[in-house]
DNA sequence: AAGAATGTCAACCGCGTAAGA
DNA sequence: CTCTTACGCGGTTGACATTCT
C-alpha cells in the first residue's frame, strides 16, 4: 500500500507552471501569504495545482529574494565547507547563502562541484585508485548533528569571501573520507548525491583537505589560495564560531 | 546539418516529523 | 496517548538546452 496521495492528481495540474499561473501564485501570497495552509491555498488562489507543487513554485521560483544560477566562487566554496561539515543538508546549506534555494544548492552541487571535485580527486591521485575519494559529508555522525543547534539561528553572511575564508589552523578533523560511485553516469551521479552512497571510509583528513584546497587553488580562486597549499589544517565555513567542528 | 550525447534545472515523489484534534 | 493532517526536506526524474561527433 502505497502513502496517500496528498491531493487528487487526477484533478490538478501538473508539469511546468505557465505564466498565468505564476502571477496568480505570486499576487496571491504578497497578497495574504499562504494562509498558513499551502494545501487549502491553490483553491483560494484559482490555481488547479497542488499545495504542494504551489509551495515549491513559491519557494524554489516566485519569492522576491531567489537569486538563480551563476553561482559565484566563493559561493562554490560554501557549499563545499559545509557540505563536508553536513552531508546534503541542503535547506541548512541553503540557509546560509543570500537568495539561494536548496533546490538551487542541490542541483549545483550535483551538476558541477561534485565533477569538479571527482576531476581534482583523479588528478591528484597518483595512480588511479578503485573509486574517486571526495571529502565525506558528515551528516550521518554526532560530530554533524551537534553543529545542528547553532545552525537553527537564522544568520546570513552578506561580505564576499575568499578561499581564505574556508582555511582555518587545525580545527581537527572535519572530514572523514568517502568512497563514491565513479562509473560517471548521470543518473548514478544523482544518486551518488545521496548520503547512503557516501560511506566512512580510511582515507583521513589529509586527502580529503587536498581535495579542498584543490578546489580552492583551482582557476576560479585564483592564486591566494595556492599560497595556503603548505598550510595543514581542516577547513571550516566562517558564519560562525559555533560552527566550527568541536 | 543532423543525430547523439551530455548538461542543466524545474518539478515531482514520498518519507519523517511537528502540530493539532 | 493516538491518529490525522500538513509541512519541509532530500532524492530523483524528465524535459529542454547545449555541445559534440
Amino acid at each position: 500500500m502505497g502513502r496517500t496521495p496528498c491531493c487528487d492528481r487526477a484533478a490538478v495540474k501538473r508539469g511546468p507552471w505557465s505564466t498565468e499561473e505564476d502571477e496568480a501564485l505570486r499576487s496571491y501570497v504578497q497578497r495574504h501569504g499562504s494562509g498558513g495552509n499551502w494545501i487549502a491555498m491553490p483553491k483560494k488562489a484559482g490555481l488547479k495545482r497542488c499545495g504542494k507543487s504551489c509551495r515549491l513554485r513559491w519557494l524554489n521560483y516566485l519569492r522576491p529574494d531567489i537569486r538563480h544560477g551563476g553561482f559565484t566562487a566563493e559561493e562554490d566554496a560554501v557549499i563545499m565547507s559545509l557540505y563536508t561539515q553536513l552531508g546534503s543538508k541542503w535547506s541548512l546549506i541553503a540557509s546560509q547563502m543570500e537568495g539561494r534555494t536548496d533546490n538551487d544548492v542541490k542541483n549545483h552541487w550535483n551538476t558541477k562541484l561534485k565533477k569538479r571535485l571527482l576531476a581534482a580527486a583523479a588528478a591528484s591521485a597518483p595512480s588511479p585508485p578503485p573509486h574517486a575519494r571526495l571529502p565525506a559529508p558528515a551528516a550521518s555522525t554526532a560530530h554533524a548533528s551537534s553543529l545542528f543547534p547553532s545552525l537553527a539561528i537564522p544568520t546570513v553572511k552578506t561580505e564576499e569571501y575568499t578561499c581564505d575564508d574556508f582555511l582555518a589552523p587545525a580545527l581537527g578533523d572535519p572530514f572523514a573520507a568517502a568512497d563514491v560511485a565513479a562509473d560517471g553516469s548521470t543518473s548514478a551521479a544523482s544518486a551518488a548525491s545521496s548520503a547512503s552512497n557516501w560511506s566512512t571510509a580510511d582515507n583521513g583528513a589529509g586527502e580529503a583537505s587536498l581535495f579542498l584546497l584543490d578546489f580552492c587553488a583551482g582557476p576560479d580562486l585564483g592564486a591566494a589560495a595556492a599560497d595556503q597549499l603548505q598550510l595543514p589544517g581542516g577547513y571550516y565555513y566562517p558564519l560562525d564560531p559555533s560552527l566550527s567542528p568541536v
